[in-house]
This record gives structure tokens, sequence and C-alpha cells, in this order.
DNA sequence: CGCTGTCTGCCATCTGCCCGACAGTTGCGC
DNA sequence: GCGCAACTGTCGGGCAGATGGCAGACAGCG
């Protein structure tokens, strides 16, 4: 695995914060894998075929409920890691994962996984640490789509988003969201007429920049406030 | 620990599941706490401290948003697990946890934890698939609260609740469960209003029976019919 | 027994967000 | 450069569910 591959997964909170060796030895058997835009990785459902990290491109996490309508959980950009909870419980795929532009995977399938928690058992625990990153950020989005109106929900999942749910390492963050106003919505249960509202109101007020298929943000801190309810 | 404790706890798909000798070990550093009604636990934010099963009794775990809006997550009762997401990630505590009436916890404290997982650390892996259970929940929540209409999500909440969120044993159910409409609301992020006009509604269909602080389901299979959204 | 706090049942009113629709804008392939 | 598809911006109508308020039923307690 080259050194620039590394580099980038280090500015993942969870990969940095593994040790030395561990890092090393997951890379080992990992594989290159490409999809092409729209392209899907696996269904809900599935049996599991491993641990997957984003290189470049995005991949959006989802599904769809009865009535046809589209909820998304997450959109996955380097350098995040997921698949991991099909890995800690056996079962099945929880979510639909598609390519939504062109994107490079690093995958590290089930068998070596297996064989390296086998090696030291201890590894579990990255595991484990990795998925309960998920568990929190979830329970806050639960928390959000109960307590909060409209806007304070936007606010907060914008800045959710610049921060990829805290799985960036410490003050990284993104100044530019690659998504259009249907995606937000999907996210946070709204329709896009609704995120329009929200998302003219904060630029009328300089808190962010709409543009086509793309938020910048301006002001974090003042977005924050938004967020408090 | 005695031997109907137990019994108790092998009622649980979690604890059942594991081997033997480990349920054995698990139970013996383990004490008992005893709550009246009301006494809290632990709150948000607090250090972790260990892990609790519920031996008898109800612990609500909730959290109080902005605004003062109180959002419940679950109410455990026996022989349900808790506070295992600390304990993975060394994080703390992710909600409020207090008694809704007398009970009584079998406690296991994070040092007893922490020497019974170095003398085998394959063990992580068992408490990483208690999150699981936990993980996958929510995720049914989250897509819950954003697709379906009040009626559908009352209906799948008290399936739901009545088999645990599928931590009771295979075939375990529930048919009467103890909470009041206003509780019924705080997890489903509904008014008291709607939750029991909703309610209503399903016992003049003879689905369920409405009691002072309690709810005896009486057909489940209509009751997921409804829940079909 | 009656007192008190909790829970249920039901109303009238208000409102935030959904829905459908359509025009304007941007980006991309031909 | 043209044309088409995807995305944004905006409007008015409609309704599910929130709000607030109140009477009555139930349970525990002195």
């Amino acid at each position: 695995m080259s050194d620039a591959t590394l580099a980038l997964l280090r500015q993942g909170r969870w990969f940095a914060g593994l040790d030395e060796a561990f890092q090393q030895r997951l890379l080992q058997p990992a594989r290159r894998v490409h999809l092409a835009r729209g392209e899907r990785l696996f269904a809900r459902g599935d049996a599991n075929s491993g641990l997957y990290a984003v290189l470049s491109g995005g991949i959006s996490v989802g599904a769809v409920g009865p009535g046809g309508k589209e909820a998304l959980v997450a959109v996955a950009e380097a350098p995040q890691w997921f698949g991991e909870i099909a890995l800690i419980d056996g079962g099945p795929r929880t979510h639909d994962a598609h390519a939504r532009e062109a994107s490079a995977l690093l995958w590290l399938p089930l068998a070596e996984l297996h064989a390296l928690l086998a090696e030291d058992p201890r590894r579990w625990q990255a595991f484990g640490q990795l998925a309960m990153e998920k568990l929190r950020a979830l329970f806050t989005s639960v928390e959000e789509l109960a307590l909060l109106a409209a806007p304070a929900r936007v606010a907060r999942r914008l800045l959710s988003l610049a921060t990829a749910h805290g799985q960036l390492a410490e003050g990284q963050t993104r100044g530019a969201l690659q998504l259009n106003q249907e995606q937000l919505g999907a996210m946070l249960a709204l329709t896009r007429q609704t995120v329009n509202l929200v998302l003219k109101d904060f630029e009328a007020r300089g808190l962010l920049r709409c543009q086509y298929g793309r938020i910048d943000i301006l002001d974090g801190a003042a977005l924050a406030r938004e967020g408090q309810g």
C-alpha cells in the first residue's frame, strides 16, 4: 500500500488512533476496489463481505422505506471506514451502499479480517470503537430528529457533515459540502422545499453560500448557534 | 450469584448466547444494586462506571434536549443489559438513566470488566455484539421516525417493546406493556394527545386494550399490519 | 373515608411542514 | 454552441400533528 494512501487514512480519527503495527497489518491484505458513478457496493440484507475505507469519491449509505421514500443515513467520503457492524455481529448488511460518483475504496475481505483478529483478539476493541463512533453519532441524530425544528436540524447536520460526524482527525473540517438539497432533505426527513427555505435564510444572513450541488460554510460558529434550537 | 438470577439472565438473547464459562465468569464479580423509584443511576456525560443488567423493575434511558423536551430512548427491563458503549470506547455516558420504579440491578464495575477482558481479549467481541444489537435497533428507529406516520410508528414501537427490541430470547414476548401514553409519546416524538388518539383507534378495532399506565396487546399480527405504513 | 397526584379522554385552535407545480439556472454531453 | 437533464427558487393550498386547556377516572395514603 502506498505512502499516500497511508497518509490519507491517517487523517481519519479512528485509523490514526490505532498503533503503527496494526495500521500496517490492516492495510497489508487490503485490496483496491473501483466503483463507477451509481454502482452498488452492497444492499441491505446482503451477507457480510468485509470492511471498506473510502479513498476517493463518495458512498451513499441509506435505505428505502415502505412507500418508496428514501432515507439517507450518511455519505461516506475519504477517509471514512464503514461496514464494521456486520463484522462484529456476523449479521447481514443494515443498509444499501452505492457510489454517488466514481469512487475508489480499500476493501478488507472478511476472511482476512478474521485471520487478523485470530492473531490478536485484542483488536476486536478497535473495531468496537469504530462502531461506537457510529452509534454515538446515531444517538445524536435520533435526538435531533425528535426534538429540533427544521432550521436547527439543518444547521446541526451541516456542521456534522463538515466534520464527518467527528470522524476526521482533530481540527479538520470541510468548508464545502458536496451534496444537493434533496439529499440533505433525505437525511433530515425534510422535503427539498423546506431545506431550500432554511438554506436561503441562512445564506441571506451570511452563514453559508448555496451553489449548484454544493454548500459552502462561511460562519460555522453562527451555524452552531442556530443549531441550539 | 443465585441460580434464579442466572435463569433470569438466560432469558435474554445476548447473555444466553455466551458460552457457559463466560456466563459464570461475568457474574462472579457482579454486585447487586438497588434503586428507589426515581433514583438516578447515571447522567449523560458521567464517566463510565461499568455495565448493568436489570433484574427487576425498569430503567428509563433518555435525555433532555435543548428546550427541556425529553426524548426517551428506551425502557430497560429484566433481563436487559446496558452501559456497554462507554466500556468499548472509553467515552462518557451517552444518556441519563434513572429508575422508573424500585429496581434491582446487577452491576459489573469497570475495573472488573477490564480484568476479565485482559484474561481473554476475545471477549471484546461479545460486548461488541451487545452494542450492535442496540445499533441495529437504533437504525430501525431512525428510519421509522423519518418515514412513517404516527399510527404506524406507534404500532411498530409497541411490537418492538413487546419483544424488547429483539433482546429477549427466541419466541418470548410481553403481552402487557407497563408504560403510560406520555412515555410512549416521548419515544416516538409524538405528543400524549396524538398517542392517545391512535391508541383509542387501535382499541376500538380490537388490536389492544388501554389500561391505567399499561397497554395490553391483543392482536400482534394486526398490529404488525398496521405498522406496514 | 376523602384528599391528592397521576393518568386518560377529548375538545377547539393554530402552525410547520408536506405536496404539487412551474419557471429559472447550471452543468454536461453531443 | 445547442439541448437536455439535473438542480434551485418560489408559490399557495392542505393537513397532520402540536398546543393548551379541562373534566373525569384511577391509585395510594393518612
